[in-house]
DNA sequence: TTGCATTATGTCGTAGTGCGATACTATGCA
DNA sequence: TGCATAGTATCGCACTACGACATAATGCAA
C-alpha cells in the first residue's frame, strides 16, 4: 500500500490544490488564446481534434469522444463550426450516415496560429506541472 | 528561435490534440468523482481550495483567485455550498467586509476521499503527462 | 427479402453556471 | 468629514451540455 492509506496531511491538500491551480491557469490562457480568435474554447479545442486525426478530418463521432461529449453535444458544436465558417461537412463515402468534418483554409490559419501560441505556453509551464507531478508522487514521512 | 517558427507538422497538431485529450480525461474522471460524492465539479474544487489554503480557510476573493473566477461568481459558489451544508461563513475579525469560508465536518470527510481518489489517479497518469510535454517540448526534423 | 436491433447524427427543451451591471457595506486616506 | 476603493452580494442574461426523442442508414437473422 506504501502509505496510500494513511490520512491526508496538509501539505497533501496544498499540493492537490496547486496542482488544480497550474491546470486552471493553462486552460484560462487557452480559453483567452481561444477567445483573442473570435472562437469560443471548445470550437477551439473541436478544430484541434479534427486537425490532429487521420487525414485531418474527424466525424462527429471522433469529436464527441476525443472532447469527452455526448454525440448530440458534439452535433450542435459542429453545427455552430458549420455556421461560423470554420468547417465544412463531408457526407460519409462508405457508410452514409456518418459527416465528416474538415476545417476550412480560414480555420487552418486560426488554429495554426493558436497552437504555436500554445505550444510555447506548454514548453513553458511543462517543468513546472511535472514538478507537480513529482511532488504528489512523493511521501511525505 | 530554436525551430519555433517552423510551420507546425501533422505530428505536432497530433500530440497537441493527445496532450488535451489526456488533460479532458482527468478532468472527466474528477467530475465524475465529484458527482458521485453529491457534488458539482465546482464545488468540490472549491472545497479543495479552502482546505488548501492558510489555516484550511478561504475568502471569497481567494476562491476566485484561486478558481479563476471573477468575485461574484465565486460568491454565488459560496452560497450554494452552505445551502448545502459544506461550508460554515465566518465574519472577518479584522476586516469586517471579508467573509471566511471553512468546511463543515461532512465536507471535510467527503474531501478527504475525494483527495485520496485524486492523487492515486494523478499518481497514475504522471508519467503519461510528463512524456507528453517531452514531447511537445521536442523539435521533430 | 423482410424485420428489427443498432449506430450515427440531429432537434428541442431544460438546468447549471459564469459573467456584466449594479448595489451595499466597510475600509482607509486626504 | 468626505470620498475613492475593496470585498461581497444580487439580478438578469447568455452559453453550453445534457436527456429525451427523432430520423436515417446499416447489418444481421430468419
Amino acid at each position: 500500500m506504501s502509505g496510500s492509506r494513511k490520512k491526508l496531511s496538509d501539505g497533501d491538500y496544498v499540493r492537490l490544490a496547486d496542482f488544480r491551480f497550474a491546470l486552471r491557469r493553462f486552460l484560462e490562457f487557452s480559453a483567452d488564446a481561444a477567445k483573442g480568435e473570435g472562437l469560443t474554447p471548445r470550437q477551439h479545442q473541436a478544430m484541434l481534434v479534427i486537425r490532429g486525426s487521420e487525414g485531418g478530418r474527424a466525424s462527429v463521432g471522433r469529436l464527441a469522444e476525443r472532447l469527452c461529449l455526448r454525440p448530440n453535444t458534439a452535433a450542435e458544436l459542429a453545427k455552430r463550426l458549420e455556421a461560423g465558417g470554420w468547417i465544412t461537412r463531408i457526407p460519409g463515402e462508405a457508410d452514409r450516415r456518418v459527416v465528416v468534418l474538415a476545417l476550412t483554409p480560414a480555420a487552418e490559419t486560426k488554429l495554426e496560429h493558436l497552437s504555436h501560441v500554445h505550444r510555447r505556453e506548454l514548453r513553458q509551464i511543462g517543468p513546472e506541472i511535472s514538478a507537480l507531478f513529482q511532488s504528489l508522487a512523493e511521501e511525505d514521512e
